[in-house]
DNA sequence: TATATTTGTACAACCGATTGCACAAAATCG
DNA sequence: CGATTTTGTGCAATCGGTTGTACAAATATA
């Protein structure tokens, strides 16, 4: 109070009791009557009480915080997966704490320091691109912190992970683009190291083989899929001597890159060349024609993380059997692929 | 150790020193000699000592938290006013705990008191559209705890502020448009509790009537300049007898909004309607026509805002003088408002 | 009614680093 | 060379809740 903070022991001191009594009147102890709940609620209330969250996590050992790792908060889908969290762990009493990596091994690393060092009572993760190796995740694991990783996950075997079945959602947009006559089908994808660029080249591979289609070298372009690389990609598959008729890209950036070249060279989109992207950003709906784009259940990959991570929780001294889960991505047609029939 | 944990009592031991020692030595103490810190640093990083913040913070009074509410992450304005926070913040050893008000006072409340709770050294903030009053933030002030608000701010004495010229940004952005000939333009402005649109709406008004043109209530309409707002709004404004011939919208998504109508009833942009918009969101950009935006140097006000949030922490006990920063925000002219001339 | 159990609260150690104060040893000064 | 200042380290209290244990009173059980 003096100093504008009141503590336990000035609510004890008023009540007559012993802050004991006070700290476990405030959790609900069952022990403790309702007749002293009330009064040491009242009398908290009235006095502007706050509880310190530091004082508890240095006692009992956890802060009731969420650490989130994520290459970059703008992503329309990493902030939607960040409000499926959000929504799961507040409603438990945790407190999310967001930081990004930039797609950087170090600042990812730095931040996980970050975390470890504010006792973070569990981490959710999306590993950066660049990153290729774990050993600071490794470290997580270790020190015995739940971790929950996302969309980009690594082959570590104790680690739950949530992800969307990537395979399936390339295998859906390619056979789609068949379905509406593309016979020349190309593909842009990412780094191969990352598991979701692995995946969707082969459902992009399978779906092809699958319809009859001979898979191509020269139709797969690897690039960091940015904008930038899908405008490289493009001019590059342009300069083929025989041209796809249509473009699969594992990032809808890439996507709008190609896109902008084709619009550039008055090339008609889907007609001369249809085109699907993934990960169904907002700005897909906005740009003209609409693009193709391969949704990833962003919120619910949010929220799946955040149960897993709870259940690890809870699971504390018993051992906890990682879990992978995985999501059914959606296709979402628009008029980049949508040829008239 | 024991449990994965070493602490300064475990180096102390180890070293025959006390734990007072170890932890100067840790912090760069000057009375502590070098030999000492040395030997107190391999240690640590033999025994793999990791600093626990919360027990520091307990005793020491400080979290070298700073706790940041935005509106929404995935705006990329906010977002790109993190980065900017985040590299002055972290230059300066603190952590960055980042939540979204998702524009609604009451998750801003909770976000605030999650803050407190977990007892941040400072608060950046910018005002969910929602709120009209502000004793959450009162009480921020009134515990003294340092409070940044940027762009959307209040009309608070005790508080810095860092805001863009909004009314410039927008008198720019109006007579740009009559320099292209247009002569009705109509606006779309957002809540007026808010003084980033107040102040917009004054800079369209004033440089109307400074070239010479009428300010005509019909044709500023005002709504919560999303998407469908600008839709909604582009409708509105063609219904009139007499259309306008430019649309500046306080929000890059009102104005995206109002392009889809134009696109749907294949009015020509710009040469029948020309359109601007605010942020410069990178959709903007991918757009046909580009969007043309004004710029908010949101990096630039995310590193000022944190830098004044420092200035703040150091000027502890003095009394601290509330800055208010503003910074000279940029137009930058795309297709959807540059005709041929 | 005597005994066993439950209920309600108090006591005190504890989490792990920080920091004002004390004090001896070393260095500097007159 | 004695007095003063500086240097290097230790002591112990402290931050504010949490929690295992103890114990008296109230209640239930036999």
């Amino acid at each position: 109070m003096a100093n504008g903070k009141t503590t336990i022991y000035d609510i004890a001191k008023r009540l007559q009791v012993t802050p004991s009594t006070v700290s476990r009147a405030l959790s609900n102890h069952p022990r403790i009557s309702s007749k002293t709940k009330k009064a040491v609620q009242e009398m908290a209330s009235q006095l502007n009480y706050r509880h310190n969250n530091i004082a508890a996590a240095l006692r009992s050992g956890h802060t009731h915080l969420l650490g989130v790792i994520l290459p970059k908060v703008n992503r329309h889908f990493f902030s939607s997966v960040v409000k499926g969290i959000e929504q799961v762990a507040r409603e438990a009493g945790y407190n999310v704490m967001i930081t990004q990596s930039y797609d950087d091994t170090a600042t990812e690393r730095s931040n996980i320091s970050a975390m470890l060092q504010s006792q973070v009572d569990g981490i959710i993760a999306s590993i950066a691109t660049e990153t290729t190796e774990f050993a600071h995740f490794q470290r997580v694991i270790n020190e015995n912190i739940p971790l929950v990783l996302f969309d980009r996950v690594m082959e570590i075997s104790d680690v739950s992970t949530v992800v969307i079945d990537d395979y399936q959602g390339a295998y859906k947009a390619v056979s789609h683009l068949i379905g509406q006559g593309c016979r020349r089908i190309a593909h842009l994808t990412g780094e191969p190291h990352l598991n979701i660029y692995k995946y969707r080249l082969r459902g992009y591979r399978d779906a092809l083989e699958d319809h009859g289609l001979p898979y191509l070298e020269e139709m797969v372009i690897k690039s960091q899929v940015q904008l930038e690389d899908g405008r490289a990609g493009m001019e590059q598959l342009l300069a083929l001597a025989e041209r796809p008729d249509a473009v699969f890209a594992s990032s809808d950036y890439a996507a709008m890159g190609a896109m902008q070249v084709l619009k550039e060279r008055n090339l008609k989109i889907p007609e001369e060349m249809a085109l699907v992207g993934f990960m169904n950003e907002p700005f897909t709906a906005f740009v003209e024609p609409g693009l193709t784009s391969v949704d990833q259940m962003s919120e619910e990959m949010g929220r799946f993380a955040a149960e897993i991570f709870l259940e690890q929780v809870q699971a504390k001294g018993k051992a906890f059997v990682p879990r992978k889960t995985v999501l059914t991505p959606e296709l979402i047609i628009r008029g980049s692929s949508r040829k008239a029939q």
